[in-house]
DNA sequence: TTATTGTGGACCATTATAGTACTGTTTAAA
DNA sequence: TTTAAACAGTACTATAATGGTCCACAATAA
């Protein structure tokens, strides 16, 4: 269906959690409890996210983590591409080995296309307007009781 | 990895090969022996694709497939949504059901606009434009051995 | 009436995902 | 120097999604 993993959208809930107070600090644990997701899956996500270079952790004793770069430099596609790998829709937009053996194919080429425009969509949101409100009536919302994001997968 | 299904990928080519020859009725055999995919598997996405009213289907000896309409009007986010349901990136996307409880997430309003954004883009692309080659090296490559899909995929 | 062709549903094997656990490494602080 | 806090890496399991196949049924042209 075109989805992303639930645990992408875990990472966008953490990092827009972590974006509130940026260059602050946070352990797991702390995020854990914040967002109501368990702790080893929370642990999973911050872990690629430093993989792949949008957090900076500290070992040790007052460890945590950290925003690598201000929120309006990290970008959705980023995110996504830590949790999912590279973004692209069809087989062959990954590996060229294969596009090239199939090369009489004439709709691959169209493909990498749609590809591009819609890499460009997701880069060209940021984390930083991820947490800025967007519509009138979420602004009203926003001030409702705050639900963990896990009890909506059940 | 935000992909589309391999069944996503046999509908385009399908329908890329029906779109040479408009107007004419090809049986599910014969799409199966040109495009290389097993049968029972062509005939579940030509089963899916004339649900979504993508495809008429005629019955009976004589009987066969038919674009429902001119490829230029068949959009890439109409077959997409029939193979693989609506298109949303976010779980809360789809079901409003959730996402009015957890209000008080102030992300969630913004996936909304990304799929705006991408949405568009898939609508924005036919099957027309599929068909038709786009980069010069592919007018150059399309004259190579035509290799089957399903080869592709080991 | 018969052969041909699509329809609908059910089914199973394989793979991907989500979630968890465990062991090791680093470092602040006592 | 020791200890406890916290991240790192890897491996594992259960569940769900996907891909692929098959069969009994319905429709239609000859």
């Amino acid at each position: 269906m075109l989805r992303l993993s639930k645990l992408t959208d875990y990472a966008t809930v953490i990092l827009s959690f972590m974006a509130k107070d940026d260059l602050q600090v946070h352990a797991a644990m702390e995020i854990a409890s914040v967002t109501g997701i368990a702790l080893p899956t929370v642990s999973k996500v911050l872990k690629l996210l430093v993989n792949a270079k949008v957090l900076i952790s500290t070992r040790g004793a007052k460890g945590g983590y950290t925003l690598a770069k201000e929120p309006s430099k990290i970008t959705v596609a980023s995110v996504i591409s830590a949790l999912e790998g590279p973004i692209a829709l069809t087989e062959c937009s990954i590996s060229q080995q294969g596009c090239e053996q199939a090369s009489g194919c004439g709709i691959r080429g169209n493909w990498s296309l749609i590809n591009q425009v819609i890499h460009n969509a997701l880069e060209s949101v940021t984390l930083a307007d991820m947490i800025k409100p967007t519509h009138a009536q979420d602004v009203v919302r926003r001030q409702e009781v705050l639900i963990p994001v896990a009890s909506l997968y059940r």
